[in-house]
DNA sequence: TCCGATGTTTAGGTATACCTAATAAATAGG
DNA sequence: CCTATTTATTAGGTATACCTAAACATCGGA
């Protein structure tokens, strides 16, 4: 069936697989290597292959790729895949504060929805909204133009030595995680004290102005992003 | 591609499929011939064939088919059917009155869309726009259970006795029409007098309290329909 | 440096939803 | 009532986006 094509010669599942490469390749747009695309998209390896040679090949490349060396996004593949995440951001945004939707089902709904919204559509929810440069949760919203600042924030569950910080993002693909963590207060702009730990050792928290401790699971700790303030 | 299927075996082209068959049938449920639907959805009379052949031997057939004979709904068929047509009003009606489309751009968006919105974000607009009944061309929106009120209007193209009428509902799916006749105050609820004329003659109107009379092009005449008023 | 584990690609196949061309059925006119 | 036209179906083919299994590269150790 012919999928539904975009205006630009992308698809719904051309998009998600940007949306991969630009993920997985990280700020410094690192090749991406098959197995985790393959991971990521739940897609099995020669179903890649085949996708990044039909990308590759194109009249006008989403991606430059070699054979056995990975892929990164070409200039037309980045704008592509901003406009979407823009796309994501902005219909999150858009069902929390607008639709009031529970905060651990934005992310499923505009899944599906930022491939078939148009221009206008963008625009008209972005006008609404006020212009927002952040998601609920936490993620920075690409401009119209297809720039998005970098996040200085880093894992929590990268620090070993503690300290005091601010929450700058959660992963918003885990509906139950997510949830949980909104449940104990986790959200961006809550402060969070941290022990400090061993490696092994579970993290435990304080969130707010609470006097007791909190244990994260793993799952919870590494969804969650921080920023180090300075304690005054 | 693994045309993206909706939870009870339905897909977008099912989807459109089911939706004109519903509209040509019409309120009598008549059998739709291929040529028809063939037409309506500008798709090759062979793809129709094999599409109702499918949708009629499915496990739970959405469609009864006979050879040479049409389609008719089944009742799970008309069930999806005023589903997706609740979806694509509820969505008109939203963009209209939540995002301030334009009358004329509510239609092709609410077509896409239809088939991608999930369950809570039907409930959730129905909610901000408070249980909306008809949407902004002046059509039902079948209810959460599927039910739809017979439309008591006639086409405008019809009347040839003239008299004193008001506005039921516009044809939505031409964007240049449907523009001309709100810039013409021709919207759901006015007012219009008709002049008596003969089959071939072009209707002539007076819209609201205008005095002068507004010569109505074929096609805009055609999609107007209209409910007779007691004149006092 | 060769060897095997791991990762990647090729080869061949499926389902959806279209298409055109050829064929068959239904219907309408003489 | 029989044929010509119209309408519909069958047959065979395309593109997208997946799949599994088999073949092939790459790279880290021994
Ligand atoms: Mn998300
Ligand atoms: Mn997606
Ligand atoms: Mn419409
Ligand atoms: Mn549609």
């Amino acid at each position: 069936m012919p999928a539904r094509r975009q205006a630009n010669g992308s698809s719904e599942s051309i998009d998600n697989y940007l949306k991969a490469i630009l993920t997985l390749g990280g700020p410094q747009e690192i090749r991406v290597t098959s197995t985790a695309l393959a991971e990521r998209l739940s897609v099995a390896p020669a179903s890649i292959t085949n996708m990044l040679q039909k990308l590759a090949a194109a009249e006008r490349p989403l991606v430059e790729y070699e054979r056995h060396r990975g892929v990164r996004l070409s200039s037309a593949g980045k704008k592509r895949a901003l406009e979407v995440v823009r796309h994501h951001r902005l219909i999150e945004t858009f069902l929390y504060q607008v639709l009031d939707y529970p905060i651990e089902e934005v992310h499923e709904e505009a899944e599906r929805l930022e491939h078939f919204i148009s221009e206008r559509f963008e625009e008209r929810i972005a006008a609404k909204l006020g212009h927002p440069q952040i998601d609920p949760h936490g993620h920075f919203i690409p401009t119209m133009e297809g720039h998005m600042p970098q996040q200085a924030s880093i894992r929590l569950t990268e620090v070993l030595a503690g300290g005091t910080f601010v929450i700058h993002s959660v992963d918003d693909r885990d509906a139950r995680t997510l949830r949980e963590l909104e449940a104990n207060g986790i959200k961006p702009g809550a402060k969070l004290k941290l022990k400090p730990r061993t490696p092994t050792e579970a993290c435990s928290v304080n969130i707010g102005r609470s006097a007791k401790p909190f244990d994260l699971s793993r799952a919870m700790a590494a969804d969650i992003r921080i920023v180090p303030v300075e304690k005054n």
